[in-house]
DNA sequence: TGACCGCACTCAAGCGCTTCAGTGGGAGGC
DNA sequence: GCCTCCCACTGAAGCGCTTGAGTGCGGTCA
């Protein structure tokens, strides 16, 4: 058990003062180039590191950053969307020393609260918010205690207030849906089913609507949007629902990887074939699309990239950037073997 | 932008002095029972919350708990068990107001890099280290730092130096995999090879030799184990090399469920049949195991409970309790369709 | 009635760092 | 040769909290 070395440490084995090592170490006028030199060097000697603690406490801010996620503890731990992003958001803050508290709650509620005892604990300098809602208290909070943030997946309905260092990184949820949209009625399928993901989110509202939006520039009035939980067990239950009905549609597009895979189990229990009989998309790739049988297609992003984005353009809001609105890669779409032309369908010319 | 109130503001307010409310708010005696209520009510009406920098900077610890991941991002992200270990995880932590500082890095000598810094800056008054090693730098360097630990996946080779706040969850692989050899034996398969996980790791070495104990014990010489790094890629690779074998086995073993999948595809594209001729059990139990076609036979555990006990245990040491050895519950095996009798075996009795 | 005690509370120092107002001395200007 | 200015550095206060050493006061006991 080793006693932390101090500045003070640093200063009586250099030989100056408490302050003079304060400049020297953090790269500021005041100090000649020998000395700074010669307090480095002791520093290093020791092992120093500044206490996050003290320097919270003189006002430097705590030198991390909180991100909460707001999911029931079922539909968790699945998807790869999380980890992959969180990887991401690592890279960026790790370059600038800066720490990742982390945290699961049941709810927003709880999210909130969360937030605010962060706040009051002084615990974090800035937030990483996901999963915007449709009705979402969090840009209110976020205003009211002026913490810097990256909404991540926004533009929710709710607008941040002016003036207050919250960015939105906005995925592009109509132009990736678009080019799903594109890609099926390409291959002549006109009845599509959407397995949505949980109905609050604003990401779902917008997809839904872009569905239709899409579909009616394509003259398909067939097309349905369920919302689900995300979870395998509401994926199965929904096409198990669709496939039973009386015209059941050619194609389904799930909003998440996890579902698209329990869909395709139903298909085959219910010896549906797939493509032959019905295709399949998963909105977002992962290794469960890769690895089934056929292999899904799939809205291909780079999920860490995006968690690297976020974190980065966060850092800058620390740095005292203004706030903006930032634009996701668009994903793409990667065609595998689960999606075909339609049964009895002359493909639609390219 | 609100100020954030401190206990200045509530001594104020109460007409107290700063030691007495810091008395009254954390229980200590020496305030009367009127003028501590005052305190409290005072306190909650401004919405406050101690500063943990200042808390931590008088020598009162971080309330903060520390977590590193040591994997290459590639490997990250699909599988279930660290979302699920973390809201476990969470759940202890949060009950005791502590928050969890996590971090993912590239290897072992970038974890104790991390943990040596956030040692120096005060940042954790405690970790959870995942993952033990063969060849384990971690315990000695916790050791040396002082810091309460709980190894999750222990006993690796290395022993924990005595006296030092650093207790181990043991996960009883050996008793795991003698289920599982029970099972495959009893079904009449006598060629099984094991797909393991990363050589370096403890656990992947206890699975192996417990493989050839049980192995040995019911008189099966034809065992293998192979190691990967838990990808669905070497998964799948390891697979097509063994089925291309000349005495292919006729069950194998997976140490993740990534790579059970993945192996299952690859069994599926060569045309083996699943459970015909060949079975597959996986480590760990998840909703891939129970999607694909067919279900796969699985080690259930209690991920989250595992956490939660983990970091329950944490929360003693941080109190000053002794470190021990503990162990978690066995996990038991989830037999589906993917097992079956090995073709042309007589299942012995059971 | 005075010595004594314990209770309820205040004072001030200190945790490790930043920062602002000095301070001393050497260089430069006239 | 003296005044000024600037550079390198020091001193001390302060961030919000804990804590051990006081302080004053009402009550008990001889």
């Amino acid at each position: 058990m080793r006693r932390r070395p101090t500045m003070k440490d640093i200063a009586r084995r250099a030989g100056v003062s408490e302050s003079a090592v304060s400049f020297a170490l953090n790269d500021r006028p005041g100090v000649s180039a020998a000395t700074r030199a010669r307090v480095r060097r002791v520093a290093d000697q020791l092992g120093w590191q500044p206490s996050t603690a003290a320097r919270a406490l003189s006002g430097e801010g705590a030198a991390t950053v909180g991100l909460v996620l707001a999911r029931p503890a079922r539909t968790l731990g699945v998807e790869s969307f999380f980890l992959q992003l969180v990887s991401g958001v690592q890279e960026a803050l790790a370059a600038r020393r800066l720490g990742l508290l982390f945290q699961v709650v049941e709810d927003v509620d709880a999210e909130c609260a969360v937030h605010r005892r962060w706040w009051a604990e002084h615990r974090v300098d800035g937030l990483l918010v996901v999963d915007p809602r449709e009705d979402d208290p969090r840009p209110a909070l976020l205003a009211e205690l002026g913490l810097p943030a990256v909404i991540i997946g926004a533009p929710g309905a709710r607008p941040v207030p002016a003036g207050t260092p919250v960015s939105r990184l906005w995925a592009d949820d109509a132009g990736a849906m678009a080019s799903v949209v594109d890609h099926l009625h390409g291959l002549g399928h006109r009845r599509v089913v959407h397995i949505a993901g949980l109905p609050g989110l604003a990401h779902t509202r917008r997809r839904i609507d872009s569905l239709r939006t899409e579909a009616g520039r394509r003259h398909l009035t067939d097309v349905t949007s369920l919302p689900t939980d995300y979870s395998d067990a509401q994926g199965a239950e929904a096409t198990r629902r669709v496939l039973a009905s009386a015209r059941p549609p050619t194609a389904i597009v799930y909003d998440n990887d996890v579902m698209a895979v329990a869909g395709l189990a139903v298909a085959a229990e219910r010896g549906v074939s797939v493509p032959g009989d019905l295709s399949i998309v998963a909105w977002d790739d992962s290794v469960l699309c890769r690895t089934t049988h056929p292999p899904l297609t799939a809205l291909t992003r780079d999920t860490a990239a995006f968690g690297r984005q976020a974190a980065t353009h966060l850092t800058a809001l620390l740095d005292g950037a203004p706030a903006t609105d930032l634009r996701a890669a668009l994903p793409r779409l990667t065609p595998r073997a689960s999606t075909g032309p339609a049964r009895g369908a002359t493909p639609a010319a390219r």
